[in-house]
DNA sequence: TTACGCCGTGTGAGCGTTCACAAATAAAAG
DNA sequence: CTTTTATTTGTGAACGCTCACACGGCGTAA
């Protein structure tokens, strides 16, 4: 169990050699399941890897194939509910096929802070990098002349652009809910929008409007929070101040709709009796809220699948043609809508 | 902005130093900012890197110096809040400091599970090891003798244990919310906890019932969540099956609160002028309860900047004793609780 | 038999750095 | 003006690995 000798003698190649009685070159071809080589001679290589706990030093073996079995991530917003579910499962779906991950954060979405991200690593051999890129403020071509060839995978980009992404298509979740409270006899609806720089945000909100107006009606009073339950609380007495006579309201995220909720409440509105009101995510807790959220449930693990596999055949063919793979919310139907009475 | 040259043709020290005129070692010094290089060379040698794009290879310079600059931080249980602020602050915290992040993530608390995760990576000489290990189920002991020398702090060990680490000091955290309740006049407190095989549950369930013992009231029911609010929930069904009279409970986390308050109110009891709850973790969302939930902050900006000191300093002097830096938590309070009538 | 091919193995070189020196230059002292 | 000392620069080697190739040995076909 304890290494089998202090750090400072460090088992190479030529050790495991040496005790083998075979070449260095041998060792290698072991190590790399090269087939040519005889069954006795890779048994008794395995055996002297073992006995010396030799480990392959990944350092020597990136600099001379230029690859490192690295994926770099760049994250931005990873304290909320959405991009911190990405990471997750992208360092799941990573390893699931041998890569490791390093993580970057941005603490703001702009050239400079992404290029910083990218220089910082590509003298690391990274060979792929997922970029979590849910905010308006950059031109995303100009992201891909950085990267030097590395392939690159966004999220969250808008739909319909022409970079190499993986998004979820808020526009039909969007539609889901707007139409979901259509169908339930509601005409008068308003919405609390996540933060309008974001893309999912703007791509929610244009939906909304154009799914009312489809129908002939014509949409409510919008107001912006900033994700967050308490700003979502404040944007719901905003909303509250200019109108109180909505029966529907879509809400960008479940924390932003917790708020609305409660000021609602604090409104004396009742959930559903009065309003109805249908979220965003289907966070864990939706379910225990007051009453147990209506929402839009995104598919965080497929998407973090989704973009580890595009990213690995970028990797393998990089000549592959740039594409949008896309991926559709469905609606979780609770108790906070109601047909209209 | 784009590239120069080909990503086919890699610009090397050697590169640069033809190009300024100098050898390779002196560029080398540049770059690692040695003193002993003239102010007019290296002007001379800047402007060479500036102009070819230069950037160094990490993996050669991994290799003959043996460090890497990577930290790896090995986290268990991301889904939940706190190991993910801590993931979040702990990569702020390495980069503040000019170290990257290696993520790894265990889906079992096994000595062997962890095992795997730092053999992958002792080959890639990460400097230094962040352990989240909040869970029982592995001799830390073990641990130390798998990590061949890699300097390592851990997260979330149990308080007292005498290996590296950073803790929050949980008893604290449950004293302060028991003794609220007392101080309100609650004499019936019972308890849902997180999962007793977590060292942050057993804590706090323990200091629950010495904290009551010690003023010689007698606990109430205790029962066990799993951390989510639909968990919350069903143990708070459970609790009442079991006990029906009781006036305060505190709740291992902020989500089963939540989930217990429903569960409550589905009962027909009212918060807080039945029972008043106690939370933990102060989550974003916890204002926004329906009330507003008193709670117990933990400081995950600090355990993060905390863990990555500590083990900063490990690296720079490897035989600095082993010791556990304590923080604590403070009590929130809000509209879940009130003195008893 | 001789030639060709394939399989298993070994050899030399190089990946892009840094380290430990040695050399050259400049500055200070005698 | 020479000698000593400090400062700046250059050279060889090594880090641990993979790649391209060369080399024997054996089976198969001419």
């Amino acid at each position: 169990m304890t290494p089998p000798e202090n750090q400072s003698k460090r088992v190479t190649l030529h050790d495991v050699a040496d005790s083998a009685g075979v070449s260095y070159q041998t060792v290698s071809r072991v190590i790399n399941d090269d087939p040519h080589v005889s069954k006795s001679t890779r048994i008794r290589v395995l055996q002297a890897i073992k006995a010396l706990d030799y480990r392959p030093n990944h350092a020597a073996r990136s600099l001379v194939t230029r690859r490192s079995n690295l994926l770099e991530i760049i994250s931005f917003g990873v304290s909320h509910y959405g991009p911190s579910q990405m990471v997750t499962h992208i360092e799941r779906a990573a390893r699931e096929r041998g890569y490791h991950l390093l993580l970057s954060h941005l603490s703001e979405m702009s050239l400079i802070e992404i290029s910083r991200a990218i220089d910082n690593l590509s003298g690391r051999l990274v060979d792929g990098i997922i970029l979590i890129a849910p905010v308006m403020g950059v031109d995303y071509a100009e992201i891909i002349g950085i990267t030097r060839g590395i392939p690159l995978v966004m999220i969250d980009t808008p739909l319909g652009s022409n970079a190499p992404g993986v998004v979820i298509n808020q526009h039909h979740g969007s539609q889901l809910a707007t139409q979901h409270l259509l169908s339930l006899g509601h005409r008068h609806i308003c919405e609390i929008s996540g933060p309008l720089n974001w893309f999912g945000a703007i791509a929610r909100h244009e939906s909304w409007i154009s799914t009312l107006k489809s129908v002939g009606i014509e949409p409510g009073v919008s107001v912006q929070g900033d994700w967050t339950a308490i700003g979502g609380y404040e944007a719901a007495k905003r909303l509250l101040e200019a109108d109180h006579s909505f029966t529907g309201l879509v809400v960008g995220n479940d924390q932003m709709a917790l708020g609305a909720m409660r000021a609602l409440r604090e409104y004396g509105l009742r959930i559903p009796e009065d309003v109805s009101i249908v979220g965003f995510d289907d966070i864990p807790e939706a379910i225990c809220f007051e009453p147990p959220l209506t929402t839009v449930r995104q598919d965080f693990d497929a998407l973090g699948t989704q973009s580890v596999e595009y990213l690995v055949d970028l990797i393998q063919r990089p000549e592959l043609p740039a594409q949008q793979r896309v991926l559709h919310p469905n609606l979780i139907v609770r108790q906070s809508t109601r047909a209209i009475s």
